[in-house]
DNA sequence: AGTAGTCTACCGACCGCCCGGTAGGTTGGC
DNA sequence: GCCAACCTACCGGGCGGTCGGTAGACTACT
């Protein structure tokens, strides 16, 4: 690299990429934090501090602590729609559909959950409208997957279960990864993912021969 | 109402029970506030005024409020042991047991989700001891569900599911009915619970002929 | 080449507020 | 008179956020 070229690449760098970097890294720092700690409990100053500057300096790249969490509960969103909705609307059968979506989600949650968990357990810390914005776009995802068991009711492939309530518990059993999936435990991602998504599948999917065990305690 | 049955009612209430029924009363409050605006986000003042008393008369009856976010955490796996672990325990056969363990654990989130929904998600309000206290008792839970997918799995119902696996994964779909069901919802309480444990029961149980739509993008 | 001005990227010091927690009463029933 | 069951008033401290700077890179002009 001569030395025309580095004087090139910091002029980009530094005039046009520069600050960006810089509140890329202080966006996903926060996330960082706020996913270990809780939004509530993560000072300003824990932000700052990680990002090697004291709180002023960190308020000139940033509006305020809820802007903060709404960005990055934003970008989540985004994820979600980019890399698990949008490729599952690409695919027509409904059980594939459902396959994509379990299984772009689990493995997003394994690749980097902060911001994924982020946004499901700190929405009371948002401005009203904000959260609005938020729970909004949250009620089109789990439709959507309610959607794709209908689909899968209408071929006779789901029986007897609610769309609705079926598209709550997957997205909980896909979330809960975020709690206990270690990138150093037993299993790596993939494993995970795979493993999560074969419940899933196996959890809506009827089985002609279904019976309970007979638990007259439970079921009377 | 005279000031005669105010005395009477007073007299019954401190003589007897008063105090303890305040106790309770004050522990209740605390998990229903704590649970919906979460423990960090919660003061003092909040619980002192939804039981009618000011902060410093708040703690004639408690330590602090760390204090309290423990014994309501304690008082929410005390539930766990009694009312699922315990009587699903005395349950023989691996797949009655699972249905009772899953039964019994959506009712009492469709009952009163507040304490054991603080359970899972103010971990790290808590102190250091009394965390590690909590998250031992937590983990033998999960153990206890997969050593009875493991039963299953020894009697061939179970394939190719890895105990731990499937007992976090049934876990999430569990709690996470504390975020979706409502008590005034289109489905009542009983509902949801068969629902859901129709779902978990399907999720683990092997289906002989289980194959992927085909998702090459997924499974490759 | 020198220099005066400008702008970006910060920092130290500070603000008002509210927090968890406490000290020292006060009151009403026994 | 005593004690349980409170209250008023207060404390130190940390919070989110702001203000007035300023070092240094860069630009414009002479």
């Amino acid at each position: 690299m001569t030395a025309l070229d580095n004087a090139a690449l910091r002029a980009v760098a530094t005039a046009a990429n520069g600050e960006q970097d810089r509140r890329a890294e202080i966006y996903r720092s926060a996330a960082r934090i706020f996913h270990r700690k809780g939004y509530h409990a993560t000072s300003i100053n824990d932000i700052a501090a990680a990002v090697g500057l004291t709180k002023a300096g960190l308020y000139y790249y940033i509006k305020g602590k809820q802007d903060l969490l709404f960005a990055i509960m934003g970008f989540a969103m985004d994820q979600l729609d980019e890399q698990v909705i949008e490729p599952a609307r690409r695919v027509q059968d409904p059980q594939a559909r459902l396959e994509t979506i379990v299984a772009r989600h689990a493995r997003l949650i394994t690749q980097d959950s902060s911001a994924l968990t982020i946004l499901v357990n700190e929405l009371e810390g948002l401005l009203p409208d904000d959260r609005a914005d938020i729970i909004s776009r949250q009620r089109d995802y789990v439709d959507f997957i309610a959607d794709t068991l209908a689909a899968l009711r209408d071929e006779g492939k789901v029986v007897g279960l609610d769309p609705t309530v079926g598209a709550f518990s997957l997205v909980g059993m896909i979330l809960w990864i975020s709690r206990w999936y270690r990138t150093d435990g037993r299993l790596d991602g993939d494993e995970v993912v795979a493993a999560v998504t074969r419940m899933a599948i196996s959890a809506v999917l009827s089985r002609g021969d279904y019976t309970s065990a007979g638990n007259p305690e439970e079921t009377g």
